[in-house]
RNA sequence: GCCCCGUUAGUGUAGUGGCCCAACACGUCUCCCUUUCAAGGAGAAGAUCACCGGUUCGAAUCCGGUACGGGGUACCA
């Protein structure tokens, strides 16, 4: 699963691709066998799709450095590793995990910090062949120079300094001669040209590792770019806790990705002035690595969903229809229209209601709720609700028997038309608005709210209004018997 | 423990020494529009710029310390 933050650091790296014109590059780094699943793989390139963070290169579309992936590129971990251990630079080491085991919990009964012992440094090779020999595991490390102080410079952090005899001998090379993450980023970015390394805050501790390593093997460095955290809104790291996490979901839930995009967008940077909504295009143009924030965000629900209704107000009707209508046919079970109503749906009359609807949609899942009655052959509305707040059951009683009438005859049947006779309708009964049009509209529509009242008449149709509030009619007299 | 990073209204941000007793947006509240719900319009409340000290004629902005939060300290990424 492709976490928000991790969308959102894709979505920075992409960004800075498509503003300078370079490639942006999607590689799978499946080093760790215990944990790799392919599922979730496929669910990370689905995320990035649907956002469109399109890749120049990828295990999929393949490339001038092709493969992809790294559990397919082991050799060249494995040179590194061999130059490196030629160079003086790292060195085999047997130290079994146990052995690792016991000594943490050593220097942790000694009151000291854990970490390796750089034991393997002394090992001869003869050693380590005799360890080979006895089937014990053999892993690369490499060797922390005694150089004090490591300096480096990160494009939001500015300079950040780290003091070199914190850090022990760590592993490249796992004795499955699986490379780790710190060996494998950097021989692939050297390999795939990686000109910016945009990540999550986590790798700041480990930057001199990898500055280290680009060093031993003589290679320039790229530019970092560490983004800060995403945080939810406990202040606590994004997690499903917090609504949703995965990008996935935020679809599944009805945001559009144009509006994750230009909401994550927002999330660390800004454009330097009040704008906030923007196009992609937008963003592409003004984005600006300078003005990324050092500092965690937390992750607003409510603003986001702000921001999707007016992403979803600036769409076209025609685009709303292409977005909407998939979300109406899925299952009942899954938030689409009542399973009654056969699939597909008539697009030329989901494109007839959405202007009715358009501006009061802050997720497509609305459209549900916003539209079933218009798909529906009859509706359910609670007794209790026809009257509307400020009237009761006679009145409503009367207002919806008189309603009928002017609904059988009038002609034109149009909304002007009609709303023009129920006016007249209420100063005849001498009613407000209110205890006149709640009912009807309860009736017709089965829900309190609902767009405006004698265009939904219109569009739903004269037989089947008629129909509707007869029943409510009904309704409320068996309620009065009873 | 040690190391690294951060700290402007509930939230996202603006602000880079005087224009700031701090601006915009979301959210909250009030009112208007109105047949409901939205949208839209007009307002309001909400920040001792984490704290303490220093530099300066002057600090949200520069420096130091403290507190708090997060991250790292793996044969995980």
């Amino acid at each position: 699963m492709l976490h928000i933050g991790g969308v959102r650091t894709a979505l920075y790296s992409w960004l800075i691709a498509r503003q300078t014109g370079g490639q942006f590059v999607l590689r799978i780094e499946d080093t760790d066998r215990g944990r790799y699943d392919a599922a979730s793989e496929a669910s990370i390139m689905e995320s990035l799709r649907w956002l469109g963070l399109d890749w120049d290169e990828g295990p999929d579309v393949g490339g001038p450095y092709a493969p992809y992936t790294q559990s397919e590129r082991l050799e060249l971990y494995q040179d590194a590793a061999r130059k490196l251990i030629e160079s003086g630079h790292a060195y085999e080491d047997d130290t079994t995990p146990e052995e690792l085991e016991e000594l943490r919990t050593a220097q942790k009964a000694a009151g000291k910090p854990p970490g390796y012992d750089n034991r393997g440094r002394y090992k001869t090779k003869e050693e380590i062949e005799a360890s080979r020999a006895a089937g014990k595991p053999v892993v690369v490390r490499f060797k922390i120079p005694d150089i004090g102080k490591l300096k480096f410079e990160d494009m939001v952090l500015g300079e950040v300094e780290f003091d070199l005899s914190l850090l022990q001998d760590f592993v490249i090379l796992k004795s499955d001669g699986y490379p780790t993450y710190h060996l494998a980023h950097i021989v692939d970015d050297r390999e795939m040209q990686i000109s910016h390394v945009v990540r999550a805050p986590e790798w700041i501790p480990s930057t001199p590792r990898h500055i280290l390593i680009h060093q031993a093997l003589g290679w320039d460095l790229p530019n970092y770019i560490h983004v800060p955290l995403i945080l939810g809104k406990d202040k606590s790291k994004l997690s499903k806790r917090h609504g949703a996490a995965s990008a996935l979901e935020y679809r599944d839930q009805g945001v559009l990705p144009e509006a994750i995009f230009n909401f994550l967008a927002l999330l660390g940077w800004s454009p330097g002035d009040d704008t906030e909504v923007m196009t992609k295009d937008e963003i592409i143009e003004r984005f600006s690595v300078e003005r990324i924030l050092k500092s965690p965000a937390v992750f607003d629900n409510d603003k986001l969903t702000w921001m999707n209704g007016v992403h979803i107000r600036q769409m076209s009707t025609d685009d709303l229809a292409g977005r909407v209508a998939p979300v109406l046919e899925r299952p009942e079970s899954e938030g689409g229209l009542p399973d009654s109503v056969s699939r597909p749906i008539d697009r030329d009359f989901l494109h007839s209601l959405l202007p009715l609807v358009h501006e009061r949609l802050k997720t497509l899942n609305e459209a549900t709720d916003a539209l079933s009655f218009f798909f529906l052959d009859e509706v359910h509305p609670e007794v209790e609700a026809l009257p509307g707040r400020k009237s009761d059951p006679e009145t409503a009683t009367k207002s919806l028997e008189a309603s009928l009438e002017v609904l059988k005859f009038a002609e034109p049947f149009e909304p002007e038309h009609l709303e023009a006779e129920f006016r007249a309708l209420a100063e005849k009964l001498g009613l407000k608005p209110g205890p006149l049009f709640t009912p009807v509209r309860v009736a017709v529509t089965g829900s309190t709210m609902a767009p405006p009242l004698f265009d939904t008449i219109v569009a739903i149709g004269k037989e089947r209004v008629l129909n509707r509030v007869e029943n409510a009619i009904r309704m409320l007299e068996s309620a009065r018997v009873s």
